[in-house]
DNA sequence: CGAGCGCTTGATTGAGTTCAAAAATCGTGG
DNA sequence: CCACGATTTTTGAACTCAATCAAGCGCTCG
């Protein structure tokens, strides 16, 4: 639970002392390659704080496409908080790319921890409000870019990510096909681009 | 501010007597049709909700095309909560699609009124859970869905703008050019579908 | 070592855009 | 209340970006 630690002391703002308090309100779970954590018709009861390795959220339509609403990497925390918040069944999947390590924390974790720090709640609100911002954002690029730009923008949002995730997962991210991620960067290639990391 | 009241204490649950003492929180403020409520570069220093008319939000991209973001009939509140939390210039514009009856709320307006009621503070975490969900619908229509369903699940969702928005408009929030959704609204009537009102 | 998966490439198709112009509707002033 | 100009909607034709279908290559892991 080491990262799990770092982020609510350094992130969150809780104390070492608050964090003895209730840090076995979260309870550790390998999961291997490929395995779910939350499938659809599910309710989802418990949020997933990544210790290590990589976890995605997708949605299959009726077409029995995958879309892939999000990927969470060490120190993230994924999970359907509609679901989860109004008591639904989920129309998600959670399942890990890597083997991985993460921190189960039930539907009331957040209310228990509120309770517990304010400055908890203050950073619970502000995830919720980067939250609604990202989605935002991603609906403007949905609605007004092309393919291409895009994918550059998800390089530079998530650079850590695109060495680790198979490119036909970006696709399914950014809305595309495979294929088209592929003649993508082949144009991009051809221009000379290269992401930068530093 | 009638329908202001009715809100705050029908959907909200406040008391008259809480009503009363957040009642001069919000100033009242006609607009005419066409004028704006917030310009890209402005911090967004309030909420607006909507005691008669209809608003929205969008944004203009670089080729000069807007992007509708949202549309506000009566009692609804709008806003670029981003703005307004991050304390950032927005990049949104809000304007009047119809001439307006609106109430000013001031950024702590939802701070002042959580600490007076919990049932406000309840109904506003709701709120957010509610317009999470409602981006990640968006989101997933965008990525799944073509012209024609995304327009007949805007005919779902929001009947009552069917008829007081402008067609280009409604392009606009479905992320497709009016041409197009007059084509889509063709083959639907070449089909012999009506939405129903009941 | 071979089967399967991921990525690439090519050819074709198709949904939606663009551009242009006509038709319908709206609104405002005389 | 009508008329005229402006705006909105419709229609048509050409075009474009990305999807689809199909085939081949390379890697890995069983």
């Amino acid at each position: 639970m080491n990262n799990f630690k770092r982020y609510l002391i350094d992130k969150a703002g809780l104390s070492e002392s608050e964090f003895e308090q209730i840090k076995n309100f979260g309870t550790s779970k390998k999961v291997e390659k490929g395995s779910f954590l939350l499938q659809p018709s599910e309710v989802c009861n418990h949020s997933f704080f990544v210790e290590s390795g990589l976890l995605r959220s997708y949605t299959i339509d009726e077409t029995g496409k995958e879309h892939i609403i999000q990927f969470a990497p060490e120190n993230w925390i994924i999970s359907d908080r509609s679901s989860t918040y109004f008591n639904e069944p989920s129309t998600f999947y959670i399942d890990a790319i890597e083997d991985s390590e993460c921190i189960l924390l039930d539907a009331n974790f957040t209310n228990r921890v509120c309770a517990l720090s304010v400055s908890y709640a203050i950073y619970n609100e502000k995830s919720l409000h980067k939250h609604i911002r990202s989605l935002q954002n991603r609906i403007n690029l949905l609605i007004g870019a092309n393919a291409e730009t895009r994918y550059l923008d998800f390089i530079k949002q998530y650079p850590e990510l695109l060495l680790r995730v198979p490119q036909w997962m970006i696709a399914s991210y950014l809305g595309i096909t495979p294929e088209s991620l592929s003649r993508v960067r082949k144009e991009l290639a051809k221009r000379n681009f290269k992401p930068k990391f530093d």
